[in-house]
DNA sequence: CGTTAGTTTGAGGCAGATCAACTTTGGTGG
DNA sequence: CCACCAAAGTTGATCTGCCTCAAACTAACG
């Protein structure tokens, strides 16, 4: 998130290899496979899911330029619980620490600063789990648009998309969408997913 | 979480205080103070709330003899996103980090224990999400009941908790309990709060 | 013994999931 | 360039889980 303050080329005890224009829908991983690496994003967009047993999908993370993604395992149990897909087409660095101790112990800015990522993190997760359970659709909706075209710009969100950030069906969020526009609270645009948001 | 390798008389670069015999219900601190300091308990029961702008309360985290909590805020933001407050008398620890970059180097073994909890209670919220988002409440109470009867089985875990914990009415979760032991899934016990359960 | 907090049960209503059908868009191959 | 197909969008009609409100009961406590 923000600006980085370093770039993958400075670390030390690991092993970088590159991932050239990864075309959309590729998986960078699965969830349940052991980890062994993390990735840095050079260009594009990558979303991570998590699907419950009976197969619903949440949007739960997005990475775009210059973000690090799919350490919380390298720290935590060591098998991801999220898939990351490719959303927009991506280059990215496989970073392979040779010893996670060691690696955190000569790269202390690093460290720090995924250490801050993962806090962050964090504390996104339990305010959307918060809002999960006492909000109402249209909140969740709406804060979901806003995250998402606001932060996000360069791509075109699909309503299923949206949905699965929301945590709702992609009928209850075209249909939400839908009485937005109508109330002006949403930019009325001919092509549906290239939703604008206008206010709030 | 688990065996800690370490106690916090061992710490370097931060000023440790007691904080004896709190009673049930008082606060720890709440949620937007800035923070400062984070905490260990000795014993008792610690309870961690994210309250929505409704009022709403959300059950996030439990933490009880062991446990470090409150560190988040140190990495990221510098607020409090929790209310902690005390559900059964408990002593705890507060730790004050003369400066936290500082201490992290000084004291490599906490910090890599911090990074593994935060890492671990990140996985666990995002899983909790998207159950919130696509499991009815059923499944959220089973699970609810489960985790919080035998992560915690010194305590009386009231419908009240349960409720905010798994995310919906306490009425819900009581007609669901009935429910249960009309199914002999859950004991039926005479005391209500006393819930123990069987199976699952 | 009144007050407060949690429990329990019932009735009513609605948000949103579910199912189904049809349209639109975009990409691919012949 | 057109035919075809997959994926997304759209809309309508149910159906139901669970929220909401209300009221009464029990237990603990100063």
């Amino acid at each position: 998130m923000e600006n980085h303050p370093f770039s993958p080329q400075q670390l030390k005890h690991c092993h970088l290899s590159v991932l050239h224009t990864l075309e959309k829908g590729t998986l960078i991983y699965s969830q349940g496979e052991i980890a062994k690496a993390f990735y840095f994003v050079q260009h594009g967009l990558i979303g991570l899911y998590h699907i419950l047993e009976s197969g619903k999908e949440s949007l739960l993370r997005i990475y775009h330029t210059n973000d690090y993604f799919g350490f919380r395992t390298l720290f935590g149990e060591n098998r991801y619980h999220c898939t990351a897909k490719v959303l927009v087409e991506a280059t990215l660095i496989h970073i392979q620490p040779d010893n996670i101790q060691q690696f955190v112990q000569h790269n202390p800015d690093v460290g720090h600063f995924l250490l801050k990522t993962l806090a962050n993190e964090l504390q996104d997760a339990e305010h959307r789990l918060a809002k999960a359970a006492y909000n109402k659709s249209l909140d969740k909706v709406i804060d979901s648009i806003y995250f998402l075209t606001e932060t996000y710009p360069e791509y075109c969100w699909t309503y299923r998309e949206i949905a699965e950030y929301a945590g709702c069906e992609t009928e209850t969020a075209i249909r939400i969408s839908k009485e937005l526009k109508r109330n002006g609270l949403l930019k009325n645009t001919p092509h549906p997913s290239k939703l604008q948001k206008s206010s709030v």
